[in-house]
DNA sequence: GGCATATTTGCACAAATAAGCAAATATTAA
DNA sequence: TTAATATTTGCTTATTTGTGCAAATATGCC
């Protein structure tokens, strides 16, 4: 299988699921979702980075608007759970194309 | 093997690693050292985003800064190269912890 | 209804970021 | 030495981003 380029929308959208993912404290999100085995609501989840309820939910906000996180609305709650899989996989897909085809893995 | 939560510290730097990688015309220049067999210089690089010369310096410098790419000096020229199998590792190291203990893989 | 809790939104502010241009620096070549 | 080329640095500008607080909204519970 031939290595191309990604189509420009794409590479856009890696590129901001890769901004999404590089902040501190999303990033401690999805370490403490990816730690919990049950899917936790956004309280919960604001304690971990220490910061106000509106910034988890705005910081949740994005990581929802880039698949990393699903948002299931449950009475007054929002519950977050990772998106394991997709995430996983775009990851490795750029790690595959970074490699390149020769690459021992 | 026990899945623990990464060092601050660890996490600091990957996420500097994946925001370096979370900028479109930095995702470009690596998809662009990606695809060629040849390391590149930055002049032929700030081509590729059609970007004033300065600019592809400052985005190959915070690549550098943070791993993605490796420099050579050779002459007047600044040599990128790929670090590709320690950003793929990266890459693949992150997917794993989220993709948790049980992913089919 | 009235109250408590969860989340979002509007606002303000400081800091970071990306960009381009012009000037400085470094190195090669003539 | 002079000219040409490659890269970096200083400066400015516009934009984005992360944050916290207070108010608004939504929902459940008594």
């Amino acid at each position: 299988m031939l290595e191309s380029k990604p189509l420009v929308e794409d590479q856009q959208a890696l590129a901001e699921l890769l901004r999404a993912l590089g902040e501190f404290n999303r990033l401690s999100l999805v370490y403490e979702l990816c730690h919990c085995v049950e899917p936790q609501n956004a309280m919960c989840l604001c304690e971990c980075c220490s910061v106000d309820a509106s910034v988890a939910s705005r910081h949740l906000n994005v990581l929802a608007e880039n698949g990393v996180v699903q948002i299931k609305r449950q009475g007054r709650e929002r519950i977050y759970s990772l998106n394991r899989t997709g995430v996983a996989q775009q990851l490795r897909l750029l790690a595959d194309q970074i490699d390149g085809p020769d690459a021992a893995r």
